[in-house]
Parts: structure tokens; sequence; C-alpha cells
DNA sequence: TCAATCCGTATC
DNA sequence: ATACGGATTGAC
């Protein structure tokens, strides 16, 4: 069994005595207490065997806490790589893999007790052979150390790493098997639904794939029970829900089951509308968010862990859904930072599904209106397939993009306040709102107070006693330091000598007053942090929103305009211009194709063009080009380690890193800590990550000091 | 010679 | 972590 306590070292299953009377209910996956050291504890039973490898004595269990099996043997599997990748343990990856028991859902929930037999947990089984397929690309057994050929690690990524040459993913995985794009595919009516679960066959419409090359092959890919690897670029406008829920109908029809990870509730309260209308209504999938109170997500978990649903729908903890007999995996959006898990250790959901995919021998699609480095990484290996549009299909469904240029002569209406509102912009805007049709401007960041930068060369302005972030309080009011309050009078640009200021980003409630301004008779409303909004109508009204926070409009929006955007673009850390582009393709994609996008940025930059041509996988490319040379990830692994300088250097000193490790750093990381980053190439990723978490466990078990945050491939690199 | 204490180590 | 054991040290 697994014990739930948080020491590295004690990382591994222990073996307990099961008294008689607990024979029948002991199954693996469910939760029991027992003796540790001594102290009670929590635990998940992994497996039943007859006899122990263990010398010493052995304890009984003490209790089975609950006969329900939350624990499938896949996912302890599944848990167990993740945490070999993350420098993690085990129980830490389970505590997010399981949510807490609620006694009164396994009760309400009842009439069915245990899954069908079929489900395969009986005895000898446990952890150590639950991998279906993985065995495919070599090594699987037990996922302890699960090198596929490549001598790299397990995350399918790494199988490209290697140049492709070896260790491909055989047969229906090759990529090539769902490239054909022509002939009609009748996948939705093949194939027999499977022995769990409501039998349903919906037809589904293949229109919206179809649109995409390899679109019709992927869904026949997934109705034959084989596993195509996916990268999914969304067209301008695509009602993506829609096209998750056909490919997840289209799963079921197959007789899979479906998993699809979003990253908001915003976006699963869409999917799981999507999901009813495709799959026939309620009771055909649950939705998992964070959200929902500890009884409801308990008792949606054991809807799926019972085998009831077949399709699981939710926000990133659900990636470790127990869905039963896997045909797809898939995650909407894998560059927002939502997916990251924030909690020990700190996987990403795009990474756990990728593990999960490989797994499972399920298919897998990494969908967005954008492209992630770590995306276009899985398309350059050979192991995912592009699912793009045409360029000529781009065009047909993209709204106009224009740019104007920051310093374009600004609008000279006497009612437009705003110097932030080049006339190009203001056009637009009210152009669409004269054909009654909805105006969204996004603005990167709210409040009132905005930061302040050189208006010639956009360096951020910083007190020169200080350091600190300099403030405009008024138009007319000198500058100010926001840390320590002295007024700048006399500043001048350190790079470039001007004096001109510029407030750098103007918050949401600011530009939507002047909007109100400019166009008096239109209803403004916002959108942001506090105060989200689902859905506008159709008909003239401007909203002002924030990234991420952007309304869908009915019937689309007649224009769309991405305002303060260099703000977005001089962020400092490398996924600057992967995260703007994301923001604005979310945003422009919420316009309608006969509208018009109007973005004021230096037209330029990449980033820019990529915006206009609507064209994310040409800046990922670049993207993962630069990396390359940069040497960050996806394309080597990187640890951070974060601790006081003491802790880090002891770990460090401990730690036997893999040949080839390169240490960077110190920085330090406020509150009297430093950070440091281990880099390592993507086949030396597992030791790292496995050197430094047997460090840490050397380091608690002689208890020295203070513990060390160990992070792989953090989002904040910078 | 015994007992209180200190490390070191395993935790089924 | 925490409980246990074997070694260590100090006092009778």
């Amino acid at each position: 069994m697994c014990v739930d306590v948080p020491l590295p070292h004690l990382d591994r299953p222990f073996d307990y005595l099961v008294p008689a009377a607990l024979d029948a209910t002991a199954r693996p996956g469910v939760r029991v207490k027992v003796r540790f050291a001594g102290k009670p504890v929590d635990g998940f039973l992994l497996e039943r065997v007859a006899e122990s490898g263990h010398g010493g004595k052995l304890a009984f269990l003490d209790k089975v806490v609950s006969p329900e099996p939350v624990l499938r043997p896949e996912i302890a599997v599944l848990a167990r790589e993740i945490a070999d990748r993350y420098a993690g343990t085990m129980s830490d990856v389970l505590r997010l893999a399981i949510p807490p028991r609620h006694a009164g859902a396994e009760s309400t929930a009842a009439s069915a007790k245990a899954p069908p037999a079929g489900a395969g947990n009986a005895g000898g089984g446990g952890a150590e052979d639950a991998e279906p397929t993985g065995g495919e690309d070599a090594g699987g057994a037990g996922g302890e150390d699960a090198e596929p050929a490549g001598g790299s690690d397990a995350d399918p990524a790494d199988v490209a790493g290697v140049g492709g040459s070896d260790a491909e993913p055989a047969g229906d995985a090759d990529p090539g098997s769902a490239e054909p794009p022509g002939a009609a595919a009748t996948a939705a009516t093949a194939a027999t639904a499977g022995p769990a679960g409501p039998v349903v066959r919906p037809v589904v419409d293949q229109a919206g794939w179809r649109r995409y090359t390899a679109g019709s092959a992927l869904l026949r890919a997934l109705g034959d029970g084989r596993r195509p690897h996916a990268v999914w670029t969304a067209l301008p406008g695509e009602d993506w829900p829609a096209r998750l829920a056909e490919a997840a109908a289209t799963a079921l029809a197959g007789g899979r089951g479906t998993l699809i990870v979003v990253a908001d509730a915003r976006d699963l309260d869409r999917l799981d509308a999507a999901m009813t209308a495709a799959l026939g209504g309620p009771g055909t999938h649950v939705a998992l968010s964070a959200a929902l109170g500890p009884a409801e997500r308990y008792r949606r978990f054991l809807a799926a862990a019972r085998g009831r649903v077949r399709v699981v729908i939710g926000t990133r903890a659900a990636c470790f859904a127990p869905v039963t007999d896997l045909g797809l995996v898939a995650i909407w959006d894998d560059g927002d930072d939502l997916h990251a898990e924030p909690r020990a250790p700190y996987p990403h959901a795009r990474q756990v599904l990728l593990a999960r995919a490989e797994q499972a021998g399920c298919g897998i699609i990494v969908g967005g209106f954008a492209r992630t480095a770590e995306a276009q990484q899985l398309i350059e290996a050979g192991w995912a397939i592009e699912v793009t549009a045409d360029r000529g299909v781009v065009r047909r469904h993209m709204p106009q993009v224009v740019t104007v240029g920051e310093d374009d002569q600004m609008a000279r209406d006497p009612g437009a306040v705003s110097a932030r509102l080049p006339s190009a912009a203001w056009r637009a805007a009210r152009d669409a709102l004269l054909r009654n049709t909805p105006v969204l401007i996004q603005v990167p960041r709210r409040g009132y107070i905005p930061s302040v930068a050189c208006a010639e060369c956009y360096t951020a302005s910083r007190c020169p006693h200080c350091s600190g972030p300099l403030a405009l309080p008024s138009a007319t009011a000198p500058p100010s330091c926001r840390w320590c309050g002295r007024v700048a009078a006399a500043y001048s640009c350190p790079e470039c000598g001007s004096r001109r200021l510029r407030a750098s980003v103007v918050g949401a409630r600011r530009t939507a007053e002047e909007l109100a301004r400019a166009f008096p008779d239109t209803p403004v409303r916002t959108s942001g942090r506090d105060g989200v909004l689902d859905r506008v109508p159709g008909d003239a009204s401007i909203v002002v929103s924030t990234p991420g926070a952007e309304p869908v409009a009915d019937g689309g929006y007649g224009a769309v305009l991405l305002l303060d955007s260099w703000a977005l673009l001089t962020r400092a850390d490398l996924r600057g211009t992967e995260e703007a582009l994301r923001r604005w393709l979310t945003a422009a994609s919420l316009a309608r194709h006969t509208g018009q996008v109007v973005v004021v940025a230096d037209a330029s930059l990449a980033v820019v063009q990529a915006l206009v041509r609507f064209d994310p996988g040409w800046l990922a490319a670049r993207e993962l080009a630069d990396r390359r040379d940069l040497g960050f990830p996806p394309v080597v692994r990187m640890a951070s380690l974060t601790g006081t300088p003491a802790a880090v250097a002891d770990l460090l000193a401990v730690a036997k890193l893999p040949p080839g490790a390169e240490v960077l750093g110190p920085v330090p990381a406020g509150d009297g800590q430093e950070r440091m980053l281990v880099r390592t190439g993507r086949a030396g990723g597992r030791a790292l990550a496995v050197a430094l978490r047997t460090a840490a466990g050397l380091r608690s078990a002689r208890k020295a000091g203070d513990t060390v945050r160990i992070q792989v491939d953090p989002l904040d690199l910078v």
C-alpha cells in the first residue's frame, strides 16, 4: 500500500497483513488506515499479494475506510510516473488525484456497489501490470524506471528528442495513419458500445472537423479504437466545445471513454453544455471542478470511478479522473497558466495527459486557438500530427486584422477623450456599433493606477532612489514612487534620456469610462476579475475585458480592439510573446468573420504578424527554435530549487546530478530565499528528477533544516 | 554496573 | 516526523 506521509524517502509501497475480517473489503484501490511508525495514517491499498518481500515483521491493516476502490490501478501507475517526473512523491500526487472522501456521497449515489467484474483489479494485477499498451515503446513495467528505447524518460515528447529515429510509437499510433483527409468516414455508426455504461450511439456530425486537414481522419481514428495524437489549432471563431464534444461522442460510439481538461470554470460550463447537447442529455458525462463542494465533487468522482459515466470533463485536477477504457484525452488551451497545478509536485495538466495517453494507449488532442512551444515540439518530433485548416480556409473564417502603430494619429473626435485610442480603432468600434454589433476591447490589467514607462523606448520607469515602480498619480502631477513615495520630478529615462513618460497599463475601468464618453449612447460592460461575464447579447454594446475574461457574444463581435498590447510584450519572461498571441487570438476568435480586429502594436513584430495571419503555428515554430537556442524547456529539462541559500546549497551538495547537468544561479527569490536552476538534456530529465527527490529524501531523513521547493519545468522561468 | 542520554536509522 | 535501539557517557 501507499501511505500518506509527506516524506520523500518514504515514497515507496509498504506491505501489511490483511485480517480475515477485512479480506472481502480490502481490495486494490480502497482507502485504508494503518499504523505506520506507530502513528495511525491513511493510505491506499495498491494490490493484494500472497507473499511479501519484506524481511521484517508485518503489521495488520487497521481498517478499510471505505470499500470504494477510488484508486484505479492505472491511476496508481500514472501517479507514480508523475511523481517521478516532477521530483515529488506519489502521495502528493494522489492528494491531487483523488478528492477527499465524503461518506454521504457514497450511499446517495448507491445502487451499483462496485464496478463490474471486468474492470480489472482482481488480485494479482495491481500497479504492476496495469499498463495496457504502454509496452509498445518499451519498458513500461510498473512505471518505476520506464525508460523508453531512446534512453530518455517516459515523456512522449522525449521520444522525439532522440531525433525521431527510434522509439516511434508503432502501428496505429503512427501519425501517418491519421493522414488521408478525404473519404467520408462513418466511424460514428461502426463498432459496438462497450460493456459498461449507458449505450449511447450518437450520430456525429463531421462537418466541423472536416474543415481541418486530417480532421475527419482524426474522428475516424477515434471511432475505430486507434490512438491518434493531434495538436489541433482551431479556426478563428471555432465552436471548440462542440468539436470536442463530437470527438468525445465519436470515441464513445467506438466504445471508449473520454477525458477533457479545460482551464477555468467558464470554459468548463461551455464544454458542459456542448457535451449535454452532443451526448444526449445529463447523466452521460460529469464535470469535475474545484469549485464544487466536497460532497458533490466526490459524488461525481464516484460516478466515474464506478464506471457509470464514460466521459469526464473538468479543470486541471480532472486529468487524473478515473475514466475507464479511455479512447481520448484532450486539453483545451494548453497555454493557459491555470493548467499548471500550484500544489506540489506542480504537475502540468498537459504533461499528465500526455503521460496518460501513452499509458492508456489512447488518442490525445492538444487544442487551442494558439499553440504552445510544447505542442509544437510534439509535432516536430513526429509524435503528434498537426490538425489545422488550410490557409484558404483560415482566411475565409478569420476577421480582418489591422495593426495600428502606437504613434499613428490619435482620435480627433472631440468626444474621444482617450489619447490611447487611435483613430483606426475608434473607427472600427464606431462602424461595428453602427451595424448594431458589439465591440470587445481587451485591456491587459485592471486598476486605476498605471505603471509608468518611457514614452520613447518603453523602458519601465523606476525610482532613482529605491528602484520601485513609478506612478503618475494624475495627468498633471509629477511621477512618484509606489514603494518609497518620493517624487521624481526630474526623472529622465536611464536608457534613452527622454523625459516623456507614458502610463503603460491603464486599467479596464478607466478605459471603460473613457469609451463611455466617446460613445455616449452605447451601454458599456466590463468583464474582469471582480465580475466575469459569460455571454453578451449580439447588439450594439461595448465590452471592456481583461484577458481570459472575454465574454462570448451572440453572433460574434463586430470589432475587437486589442489595446495597450505592448504592455503584454514587454513582459520580461520567456513566454511573453507566446502568451500575448494566445490572449490576442482568444479575443480575436470571438469576432465574427465579417468583423474587424484592431491591434495597437508594431506591425513588424513577429507576434503581430502571426496575429494578422492567424498563424500561431508559425510563431510556435519560431518560439521553439528560440528556446532551442537558449536552452530552455521544452527543449531541455529544467528544475528550479527555491529555499534558503544554505538549504539549496546543501541539497545540491547531496544530489548526485546526472552527467552534463548544468547548475545556474543563484538569483534572489525574495524573503531571504534564493533560487537555483539545474538544466539537463531531455534524456536526463528523469534522472534529474529522481536525483533531486533522492537528495530531498536524504535531507528529510536526517532532518536537515529548511526544505527546498523543487519545481520541474516551472512556467515562471525568466 | 546501571541508567539517562544521544545519535542514527527504519518506518511494513 | 517519531519511535526504537545501540552506543555513549556519567555517576554510584
